[in-house]
DNA sequence: GCAAGGTTGACACGACTCTGCTAACCTCGG
DNA sequence: CCGAGGTTAGCAGAGTCGTGTCAACCTTGC
């Protein structure tokens, strides 16, 4: 009784239990475990699950990206060169009207929205 | 001759033709074109395009992680809602040792580089 | 005017993402 | 002890990424 079990974690969080796995698999959000093995998921990991829920929703992004974001925030070499990179203008600032990347980064995710995935009651 | 023409590029480069094409799809480097519409890449253009290598390859990131880090910088609502979810510990802070998404992040890169690719003198 | 080389569009392929499902096995509660 | 439900491992399938290649067509240089 010191946390949920996987499947009402996935109840109350609106993920599958297949998936609570695969976010564990990527560090996201890591349960803790029963002696015997049994994910333990507390209120904790339960508000990390929805607030992720969120944060790919909302701004379509993926756990990827997340996991890059996290890079970045520990890893001040690649920060500051992909920032450096990012803000070197390759010629004429006005040449990049900062919607083309926009578009394509958006663009892939729009794809995935319009699939009708199982479990997705966004509508 | 305000500009290279895509092989000449791509042969100072180190990218191919296509890889050229492809990149500026995605928005990240975009050559003026000549008035019949060939492309024309600047000294500007060719040393992003060194960098955009570099930066790639040294850190191991793709060109969508690349998109993701523009996203956050010209979305404030989005790059606060990153950070605000990646500092928010999930239950003790000792629990994510800070590698396992790392790790991840990285497992998936490593893969790309073992496949003998045709041109990636890195060796 | 013709070969070399540029343009877009498309197919293809392997690796990876996200997600469901199934199998074989372990654990818990009554 | 047995059924519900947990665990890992793996297949599968649609979609994306990175990349090559090929076709059809246009442009340039000589």
């Amino acid at each position: 009784m010191t946390g949920l079990t996987i499947q009402e974690a996935a109840e109350i969080t609106g993920w599958s239990a297949r998936m609570l796995r695969y976010i564990e698999s990527a560090g996201l959000v890591e349960p803790h475990r029963s002696v015997s093995g049994y994910r333990l998921y507390g209120p904790g990991h339960l508000q990390r699950l929805r607030t992720l829920r969120e944060l790919l929703e909302v701004h379509e992004i993926s756990l990827s990206d997340l996991g890059f974001a996290a890079r970045l925030q520990t890893e001040p070499e690649l920060r500051k060169a992909v920032e450096g990179w990012l803000t070197s203008e390759p010629e004429r600032p006005q040449d990049v009207p900062a919607a083309s990347w926009l578009r394509w980064e958006q663009d892939k995710h729009q794809k995935l929205l319009t699939q009708p995935s199982s479990h997705k009651e966004i509508a």
